[in-house]
DNA sequence: TTGTACGCGTTATCAT
DNA sequence: ATGATAACGCGTACAA
């Protein structure tokens, strides 16, 4: 691979002019540009990003761990990480580690050894705190999305799932349900507890019964969720609305209500959260009401707060919220 | 952010001694061990890796150019990627430009400026045959996937399209089937044109009729092939077999079948192309036949080749082509 | 306009 | 066992 030094050489200058001719900085002769960029074009030079890097103590791109990029609710979310990078003029990078904790922690060492001037992480899983310790503790330049730990000090990117789930259970309610119950996705993640403690408030707060089988517990799958209902509709008294934690549980939900003879939503309504995967199931279920995440601006939100810290590296740690939207859809009318 | 010089004079010593801690070298007293140790810890100190990687010329990193992220075809193919480094010690990184050339071609920029060891890049659109060119040109160690420019001197993974076009046509004929229709895949794309060579010579070889009608022009998505199905079926001669280029269209031509009241394999047997998305479809229709990619084969083979060319870079490029493999399901008995 | 010299953070070589 | 020094490829004061 050529150097600038190669391209000095063959050009007869010194390496200084070559490096004016690529950042295109004045204080280089028409002819000696000229020959300059011919000699770089023959050979295919490309700069080193590592020692421009390493000597301006700046690299201009930015590192995502995920914990899986094999899932399409990322989708939106690595869109508007993509798209705001490009508009700030960064790089941005993605790894991850499919899961596996130790292959996760080596791609942070591996991020905040320099070659990143930022790092995003994304995840509220509760296993996942380690990583965020880990990464908060190597570098003051991160933002975690999801993840509201406490005694991390870096800026974070959150969807109020309180808020969220006592709207979605609110609109069930003004909407003269009796009956309502809540589905859960997966509790070892923070936002199945706080869309669990969202929906019992609302209930609370409206005086709505809450008994022993007004909440069961599932995942962030079809399959649990759809037994659980399953087996909720053969005993106890039938339900008449369901908030569910997650979409992929509700479209469980819907299955087992619609195999059990109930309409939707005239017997049963439901609303889900997220609002991911909606094409694919439109012509199974009737169009789930949800709310929706706005993971692309989430994303968005994400890389500008991360810019801004690198601005700024002396400010406090910034906490952006964002609100979930009920989006209503056949099965809540 | 800590440098080795920072460790070294608190502890003491000479950066020669961090620098052998860090590297598990012998020669270092076993108190100094233990006293820069500590320090280490203390500072959360983690080694400039752009500083390594530079006086070492080397990274231990793989880039992967691809031109989408957000697209569950890749799911196996990046798995396979992600398992092949790991497996070899690698790290490997994913960017995309979002099917916009500028970005993906600053991001070969990029990544051939120094980050990496090597590059993947996937694609058979005959759109990213610039990119592909670029790469060639800029790197020897990269590695192509799913494309066969003639004109790339590079390690290539390939799909034989043309003989898995070809086996799902002769085993539709060897069935029984009389009136075999092909719907095309995007033609935009290498593969369209291969899936669509094999067929034809398929029919040829064995006598079949090939009319202007046994081809209908679709693309990757289930729309058009549906639209497209469905006027044939309106018009002409019914089929009783049909290959198509990729599964997404093929669950259009299902569609438009079962509308039209044809029974499922016994009026139309149907075969498709790639075996993704495999679970969304289930219970709308019945499990499709198809040719399978090896997806996830193929990236680890990749990753393979790319770090054999690291360690023999004098050796010529090396195409490696994989075999779909008919998968029998209930579309086609 | 042009070139020299230094530093970025690391490893390797060669002394001591 | 330990440390001084050069080198990786680049940008940039500063001098000429």
């Amino acid at each position: 691979m050529a150097t600038i030094s190669d391209i000095a050489r063959q050009a007869n200058v010194s390496r200084t002019l070559v490096s004016r001719v690529l950042n295109n900085k004045a204080g280089v002769s028409p002819e000696n540009r000229k020959k300059i960029l011919e000699i770089i074009e023959e050979n295919h030079y490309v700069p080193n990003s590592l020692a421009k890097s390493l000597v301006l103590q700046k690299t201009n791109t930015i590192g995502v761990v995920m914990d899986d990029l094999c899932n399409s609710f990322f989708f939106k979310l690595i869109a508007g990480l993509q798209d705001a990078a490009e508009s700030h003029g960064y790089n941005i990078l993605f790894c991850s580690g499919q899961k596996d904790m130790a292959t996760r922690l080596k791609y942070v060492d591996y991020l905040t050894g320099g070659c990143t001037d930022g790092i995003i992480a994304y995840g509220s899983c509760f296993d996942d705190n380690e990583l965020f310790r880990y990464l908060a503790a190597k570098s003051a330049n991160s933002v975690l999305i999801e993840s509201n730990l406490s005694d991390c000090a870096t800026d974070k990117i959150l969807l109020d799932n309180f808020h969220g789930a006592y709207t979605a259970t609110e609109h069930l309610i003004r909407q003269g349900r009796r009956h309502i119950i809540h589905v859960t996705c997966d509790m070892n993640y923070a936002v199945g507890l706080e869309r669990l403690n969202g929906f019992v408030q609302a209930m609370r707060d409206y005086k709505m019964p809450l008994g022993p089988d007004s909440i069961l517990y599932a995942d962030h799958f079809e399959k649990i969720a759809y037994q659980q209902m399953q087996k909720r509709l053969a005993h106890g008294t039938r339900p008449d609305a369901c908030f569910v934690g997650a979409d992929k549980p509700a479209f469980g939900v819907l299955r087992a209500a619609m195999e059990a003879g109930l309409s939707i939503p005239g017997d049963l309504a439901v609303i889900g959260f997220d609002d991911d995967e909606p094409d694919s199931k439109d012509m199974l279920f009737p169009p789930l009401s949800t709310m929706r995440q706005p993971l692309y601006e989430m994303g968005q939100a994400g890389v500008s707060l991360l810019i801004d810290k690198m601005n700024h590296s002396d400010r406090e740690p910034v906490v952006k919220s964002f609100d979930a939207e009920l989006v209503l859809r056949e099965t809540c009318k």
